[in-house]
DNA sequence: GTCTATAATCTGATAGAC
DNA sequence: GTCTATCAGATTATAGAC
């Protein structure tokens, strides 16, 4: 696997980000994704310090493709009304879940201040942005005057987090789409 | 720990449904739970036939509680919005998430039909419950009358699960209360 | 940079004595 | 019912040769 890719540190890390998002970071190990990258242990340790390093490294990748995929819809055309459905419609595999939202289950990302941090800041980050969106959507008379930004961000953040919980617990992608479609339908009532 | 309860089998689910909601079913080990339980290797096996018979007897007794808690609130006093509110700003350790939502995050118990079933079950009965006090909530005209029951439940359920998710991030019980009052405000906007 | 050898500890059990 | 002994394999590295 990840033959295309030449560089040794970059099939480790492109390992690290796929079983991080399948198994998270108890449930993978160093030898797995060695396995995985076709990495000899002497190459990986070369490489990184460790498990730990490898999965920092992995993080900050993911975050960053994320950052890019959701500003590519919240700064692209349309209302803002339009643009929060957008990213709420998303196309995502709802069993797969999110790659950065499962870090938080996870008690040894939790417990390392290194590899909660660029959750958290991921989280930060959408939130202030899909709060802004919200924001001009009020002040455009999209949405009603008392509606909170802040709240409402947080709310759509968490209809989405939520849905890949209700997904995998139904084993079912539908379950996410329904969660979704819970939270479009309100906010299109209350722009109305 | 556990010192309280006399029976050693008692002592052993507790301790295991403490380590699942803390760590996880790949985040725990047959060893510290017997260590939390204070029992010994050869009682575990002696009750139980190992860490999977272990983890589906605590999963159900977890469901078991979390299902009489909700029936309180979903089926108590009051009008439909007053209900759904009661569980949305329910008393919850924020920072602990749902002891079996975060399950649907665990490779281990999504892989094991044994485990993942109960998880399964317990999503599927509060959706079902949620769509019901809307339901009633929309008949007797307290929402308007588009209003979608099914849609509304699983967003409602998805707010919660996504609000552990963004106040484990953030590290802060807050973000949670954040996401819970926006989907709370578009409810009653929706009603009004 | 990559390889193999080594190692201390943990994992999830089984076996059999008491 | 509970105890200790034992076990094969995984985990997470370090050491040193090539």
């Amino acid at each position: 696997m990840y033959s295309y890719l030449v560089d040794t540190a970059d099939r480790l890390i492109e390992s690290t980000r796929e079983l991080l998002w399948e198994r998270g970071y108890v449930g993978m190990s160093p030898k797995v994704i060695m396995a995985r990258a076709d990495v000899g242990q002497g190459s990986m340790y070369h490489h990184f310090r460790g498990k730990a390093d490898l999965a920092r490294t992995a993080i900050d990748r993911t975050a960053a493709q994320m950052r890019a995929d959701v500003s590519a819809l919240l700064d692209g055309p349309g209302t803002a009304t339009e643009r929060i459905t957008a990213y709420l419609r998303r196309d995502r595999d709802a069993l797969m879940g999110c790659p950065i939202g499962r870090l938080t289950q996870d008690p040894g990302v939790v417990a390392d201040p290194d590899l909660r941090g660029p959750v958290d800041e991921m989280f930060r980050w959408l939130r202030e942005n899909l709060a802004r969106v919200v924001g001009e959507g009020r002040d455009r008379g999209e949405f009603d005057e008392t509606l909170d930004p802040d709240r409402t961000a947080a709310m759509i953040a968490a209809v989405v987090q939520g849905g890949y919980v209700l997904a995998k617990a139904a084993n079912d992608p539908e379950a996410f789409d329904q969660a979704v479609e819970g939270a479009v339908a309100l906010l299109a009532a209350q722009a109305g």
